[in-house]
DNA sequence: GTTGTTGCCGAAACCGGTTTCGGAAACTCA
DNA sequence: TGAGTTTCCGAAACCGGTTTCGGCAACAAC
């Protein structure tokens, strides 16, 4: 049907518009649009009718023409800052195919932006945002202070994140538990009879940090184990920066026995370090990180790490976003998820030399 | 002044509208619309009047309001396929930063879904072209015979490729000259005094499979060195199939001294296989690849491979399509790349002994 | 048999822009 | 000075939908 209507017109085909619909069923657009926007007002016979001649004529309402009355362009606004250490860019595309689907399930879509500096970002979140390119936004990464929940907050555009923050009051949010993660990481080494655990954070100013930080504290914590500050590594969140952090912590007169790492990409480093040092990984020295990137399971031996459904937690995003679009109270709008460990080759039992403590 | 607008209205703030930035200047939202858009019929006086109150009330136009009358709403369209083999996931963030790029310099944003199969894939393309979500796409991995352009063609919607086709007649699109990249590997290796060079091509069906084995063709005949069928093994774009490939080629009774992959995933793959035979990558038998994915320069030795500028190529093709969508003629949307050879150990000159031929 | 209700749809305004058309004023030229 | 141009803007139609409002017909209640 829709095809022999096509094929009328030669050449450039029209497009089926309401009115098209609303002629051919002797109605009135006003009343094909109620019809199939499931306005109570609408008889059910009608309803079917309708619904079957603009399935027959083929007709798809412009999103745009929608959007210039009802204000929403059912699209969720994402903007990545690619200038940031390039660990999480093997998630992209996950990341992308869990918003997707999220937002496709409720017939919405996503629009993407890119930017190079925090300026940039804020820039374009107005932008996009202004010409009402996108409804709301996700927001990756979320920092302890976080410059774009001020600007959008203040702006009144929906938003979600992905991460807590500082002051996550009236904000929606989906995470996951990496402070459990370390934690159990931690507990986990303390069974295999390390004592001396140590500790590698992420990037400052991002909220995971602090997380996985207070997580590390916990686990020793309940392993009964002190606090030592010195086993406590300058950031690291790439394999370089890994590397010194892990040559600084080998060079103490106590060595650790085994090392956390908040992020996979700097306990690479560490693999450079302890041959270098002449040690075994998973023998003489023991590591656990987190993030389960793909070239974790290629290192030899595979690294020992916590990872996160990056596509489940876009889908999840997508729909939160849609709901706070839609009105939803941001406080109820907040999920929790849990990262898996993959037990692999990089940790084992403490070797029986170091555990001579003074 | 903006804010001062902004502050007199307290709550929800109104958005400024072109009616509000005509009032303020006692012209009609034609004239204001006009001088916004350059229109001759507008005096250098007020154009200037317009633009900057326009600036100083804060006035940005809503795209979808535009779009109800241009018919265009400015957006690129991209569709990704997430179920490939992930060789190149590494790559989608740099592409989205180099589509965005583009896309932004023309003021244009970027719609992306992703799908799950080819079908889905058709679908999307429909159903994004049809409610108006974008103007265009951009067509990533192209395939000989690509249903999406056949589908888009007929469906008169703007498209360029990432890649060339079987028939690219009326097709705009941007390439790597990945075949030349073959051919330069072969003629390095046989300068290097490699005679029996093997290949192991990429994914069937795709354009850029046939092209870079035409190019091992005519870097072997370039060399000197007759074609043999045994040296070509089967596809492989994943490691393990790699790895497959290159046991079946050491498994010969003249095993070939060096190995040119059409894509760095695969060539992974012959590392593992190298371990097995006992044999020493650099030395025993020389790789090859293509891609120059981050992980390339993680093995040990470091891949010999060649790198795409992932992020021009995103560039170049936004501005290709959107020039498309304005009308150009694809016959002269067409740009063609280099690939840069990145020399590491992966390859040397061929072991002594091999050269003996029969 | 009147008087509410209720169900259902038509008519028209509306959203925020763009584009066409026509005409007044200013300017040019004979 | 008058006719023909040119310049520049107002008025209004238009794009394709959504939403409000009002009213007719059918039905129920008294």
């Amino acid at each position: 049907m829709a095809g022999l209507v096509k094929s009328t017109v030669v050449g450039t085909r029209r497009r089926v518009t309401i009115s098209d619909v609303a002629r051919y069923l002797d109605l009135t657009k006003g009343t094909v649009s109620r019809a199939l926007n499931g306005y109570a007002d609408i008889s059910e016979t009608t309803r079917l009718r309708v619904r079957r001649a603009a399935d027959q004529l083929g007709y798809r309402p412009l999103s745009h023409a929608q959007a210039i009355r009802t204000g929403r362009v059912r699209s969720i606004g994402l903007v990545l800052q690619v200038n940031e250490h390039d660990g999480h860019r093997p998630f992209v595309a996950d990341f992308l195919a869990g918003v997707s689907e999220g937002a496709s399930r409720e017939d919405w879509t996503l629009t993407v932006a890119t930017a190079e500096s925090e300026e940039d970002t804020l820039r374009l979140l107005e932008k996009i945002s202004d010409e009402r390119k996108a409804d709301g936004f996700i927001l990756p990464r979320t920092q302890v202070a976080d410059r774009r929940i001020d600007f959008l907050r203040d702006h009144g555009t929906p938003f979600v994140l992905y991460g807590r923050t500082g002051n996550t009051s009236g904000c929606a949010w989906y995470d996951i538990q990496s402070e459990d993660a370390m934690t159990d990481a931690v507990l986990r080494l303390s069974a295999l009879g390390h004592r001396r655990i140590a500790f590698v954070p992420g990037g400052p100013g991002y909220t995971y940090a602090e997380l996985r930080l207070d997580g590390y504290r916990d686990g020793l914590d309940r392993a009964g184990l002190s606090i030592d500050p010195a086993l406590i590594a300058q950031p690291a969140v790439d394999r370089e920066a890994g590397g010194l952090a892990t040559e600084t912590l080998l060079d103490l007169p106590d060595r650790p026995t085994a090392i956390v790492f908040a992020v996979d990409q700097a306990a690479f480093g560490a693999y450079d370090a302890a041959r270098r040092h002449g040690l075994k990984i998973g023998r003489d020295l023991s590591l656990i990180a987190y993030d389960g990137i793909p070239e974790s399971s290629f290192v030899d031996p595979p690294l020992s790490t916590y990872a996160v459904d990056t596509r489940k937690a876009g889908e999840r995003l997508a729909d939160l976003l849609i709901r706070r679009a839609r009105g939803a109270d941001p406080e109820e709008l907040r999920e929790l998820d849990k990262a898996r460990f993959l037990n692999r080759g990089s940790h084992g039992p403490a070797p029986r030399g170091a555990q001579i403590s003074p």
